[in-house]
DNA sequence: CTGGTCATGTTATAACATAACAAGTGGAAA
DNA sequence: TTTCCACTTGTTATGTTATAACATGACCAG
């Protein structure tokens, strides 16, 4: 019987949404020649795990308790190169960083963040090509875009 | 003759701009019984003719060379504040506060930064609304939104 | 003139992030 | 096979952003 976690205000298999996360990321550097460290690696797995935004320095004492490294920029290093390759998302709003849940497709990724539980969810939901179009008109040239909501999940406007 | 800056991607009136911003946050206060003290009212003015993002320790230097408060507590209350009122945004991607383009009428802003040249324009384009009803579909209740694009403006796309 | 509220002053520290350089690793060019 | 190069990691130090906590002052109402 799987682990089942709230993620996305959805239950999911949360042992599969982990283990598919890897794969993807694998099959990734694999295509692009860039490199899958051990460290890398774990800190997309303890993202992943989490299922939730985790602040770098909250990362880096899982990579210290395991002997991965213990120094802030051994932290930062793995999370700038998740976030480069799409396999994790930094959340502005809370200095903080996601697995990503649409690995391997390219998006403009979404957030809502709860401001009881903290969970954040990434949506579908593509405004890029609406704000490109609104933008269009000033003449502004969109190359990224952060679109983070707040608000409360579905559990916790029913625990309020 | 007023002078006039780059400044929402576009040459305006600028002193108009600030002393039209001055007002309208003046007479909310009023309108509100809150108090625009002058740490507040200044650093307002600083955000305001700087027109562009500023971080709150830079505000804090002016504040300083001006003998009106040297700790980061009088910056980031007097920011918290206009933010609160709506006289002036965060922006989250840059850690840095700009003054509000549309004071007085309720808003979830839309902003545009330049990558370049550090612009931060304001858009009126409202997501908010499509960014709800995508996500009443999940359940979640959206309180507030941010939405910053960055990209190259006009000018530095020609400059490239 | 007393107590309450709001704003500010001040000290200290927490939290987030990166510059700069040294050292190891592994593959490719000579 | 050795020399070089690109890349990753280790490490020290520091820069940058933000807030906790408590003291003081200014003002008004009771």
């Amino acid at each position: 019987m799987p682990t089942s976690h709230l993620a996305g205000f959805a239950r999911h298999d949360h042992g599969h949404c982990v283990a598919s996360a890897m794969r993807a990321a694998e099959a990734a550097c694999k295509a692009r020649g860039v490199q899958f460290t051990p460290i890398r690696r774990r800190v997309l797995e303890i993202l992943a795990e989490a299922h939730a935004a985790m602040g770098a320095y909250d990362v880096l004492a899982r990579l210290s308790a395991e002997g991965l490294g213990s120094q802030p920029p051994v932290a930062y290093r793995a999370l700038s190169f998740l976030v480069d390759q799409g396999f994790a998302h930094r959340i502005e709003r809370l200095n903080a960083f996601v697995a990503c849940a649409h690995p391997g497709s390219d998006h403009s990724p979404v957030f809502m963040i709860c401001r009881a539980c903290g969970t954040v969810a990434e949506a579908e939901a593509d405004l890029g090509g609406t704000l490109a179009s609104e933008a269009a008109q000033t003449g502004f040239r969109i190359e990224q875009t952060v679109v983070e909501a707040q608000g409360l999940c579905p559990a916790c406007q029913v625990a309020a």
